[in-house]
DNA sequence: GTTTACAAATGTGTATACACTTTTCGACGT
DNA sequence: ACGTCGAAAAGTGTATACACATTTGTAAAC
C-alpha cells in the first residue's frame, strides 16, 4: 500500500525513534538524513513532515526538526483516550469473538514471551503495541486499527522512555488475562481488565524519573 | 501554531475540499494549484501529501492527487469509532461538567441554528462538526481533541455527500438535548442520547444514492 | 575578562530543472 | 471504420540551486 522512497524512510526513522536509537530532542539535520540514506533533501523533508504529523518529531520554522519528546501532561492524556476507545473496543470484540480471533491473540502473546524474556526493550514495546492493535485489526474496523495505532505509536516514545522491564512483564501478563475473559466472552470483566491494563501502564511509567531534556527553559526551571 | 506555507495551501484546500467546491475524485494537478496559489509545486506537494495523511485526499502513485470519495463501508467505520469515542467522552465531560462549559456549548449551538435557517450546506456541516470538536476541548484533553477533529473533518466529506438539509436540522435539535442532559449532570441519559445522535447521522446518509464517481470501475459496476 | 558587533558557516525554505511515466492524439495498417 | 502502434504532450518524482534565516565563532571595544 506504501512503498514510495518517502515512506520507506519515514517508516526507518519511525522505528529509530520508537526504538530510542534517536534520543528524544535530538536534531534530525535534513542535509545529514539524506547523506545516510543516499537521497536528496527533498525526500527527507517528506518523510520529516509525515513524522510530524504523527507527533513523532517537532518541527521548528527556520530551526529545523527534533524528535519529539512528549510532556507528562500529553503522555496521560493519550492514555485517556486510549481508555475511552479500546474499553468500547473490548466490547465490541466480545460480540464477534470466535476461537479463530482467540487463537491469533495467543499466537501474538507467546511473542510478547520471547521479547520480554529476551530483554529486548525496544522489540517489547513494539509487540506490547502491536497487541492491541491486532484486537483493533480482529474487529475488523480499520478505521479503529489506524487510529488506534497512531496513538500507540505516539506514546511508544513515552513508554520507552519511562516503562521498567517489571512493568513491560505485568503488560505482557494482563495481556494474557485479557485473552482469556475475550475467550469467555465475559465481556464486563474484559472490558473491566483492559481498563485496569491501561490505567497500570499509566501508572507504572516513572514520570518522575528525571530524562535527559533539550527543553533548555524545562530543564533548568527552578535554576 | 501552524501557519507555514504549506500549512495556509493545506487549510485552503481542504475548507475546499469539505465545502464540497471539490468534487469527490476530481483530480489535484500540482502546477495548476502551483499556478493558482502563486507558488511552486514544491509548496503544494507538500500540502497534498499532508492531505493525503488526513484521508481527504487519494494519492496514486506517477499518476497524481484525487479528492478522496470515501467508501460506504469507510463511512460506517468512521461512525462506530466515533460512537466509541464520543460515549466515553460524554461520560468524562459530565463528570467535570459547569455552567461556563454549558454556556460555550449553547452558544455554539446558536450559530449552528442560524447556519441551518440560512440553509448554507457548507456551514452547517462544519458547525455541526464542531460542536463535538468543541466539546472534546472543553474536556481539556487536547490529544482527545485532535483525534476527534481528524475523523470528523475525514467524514465531513461523507456527510456534505449524503446528508439532507432535513437530517441537518434533526441534528442540531438533538445536539439541544444533549447539552440539557450534560448541564443536568444526568450521565446515562447524557451518554444514551449522544450514542443516539451519532446512530441517526450514519442512519440518515442516503448510502442508497447514486454518487457521481470518478471511479469507472465502481460506476459501471454491474453493466 | 566580559560583552557586543559582525562575518563566516551551517541549515532551512522555496523555486527550478530534469528524468521518467502516464496520457493523449494522430497516423498507419488491417 | 476500427484497432493498434508510436510520437508528442502533460504530469509526476527526485535532485539541485539559490535566497534567506539562524547559529557559531572571532575580533574589537569597553
Amino acid at each position: 500500500m506504501e512503498l514510495c522512497p518517502t515512506d520507506l524512510i519515514a517508516q526507518a526513522l519511525t522505528k529509530a525513534i520508537v526504538e530510542h536509537r534517536l534520543q528524544p530532542g535530538a536534531k534530525l539535520a535534513e542535509q545529514k538524513l539524506a547523506d545516510h540514506f543516499g537521497v536528496s533533501r527533498t525526500l527527507v523533508r517528506q518523510a520529516l513532515l509525515q513524522l510530524s504529523q504523527h507527533q513523532l518529531v517537532r518541527l521548528e520554522p527556520a530551526r529545523g526538526a527534533f524528535v519529539a519528546a512528549p510532556s507528562v501532561v500529553e503522555a496521560k492524556q493519550v492514555f485517556a483516550v486510549r481508555r475511552m476507545i479500546e474499553s468500547e473496543m473490548t466490547r465490541e470484540f466480545v460480540r464477534q469473538v470466535n476461537p479463530a480471533k482467540i487463537k491469533v491473540l495467543r499466537a501474538h502473546v507467546a511473542q510478547e514471551k520471547l521479547a520480554v524474556e529476551r530483554g529486548d526493550a525496544g522489540g517489547r514495546t513494539e509487540l506490547l503495541g502491536d497487541f492491541h492493535v491486532r484486537m483493533a485489526e480482529l474487529t475488523g474496523n480499520d478505521v479503529l486499527a489506524q487510529v488506534l495505532g497512531q496513538l500507540i505509536s505516539r506514546c511508544a516514545l513515552i513508554t520507552l522512555m519511562y516503562q521498567s522491564a517489571r512493568a513491560a512483564e505485568h503488560s505482557h501478563h494482563e495481556h494474557g488475562q485479557i485473552i482469556k475473559a475475550l475467550a469467555a466472552k465475559d465481556e464486563a470483566l474484559a472490558v473491566q481488565l483492559m481498563h485496569a491494563h491501561l490505567l497500570h501502564v499509566e501508572e507504572n511509567l516513572t514520570f518522575d524519573r528525571t530524562v535527559p531534556s533539550s527543553d533548555i527553559a524545562a530543564a533548568l526551571a527552578g535554576f
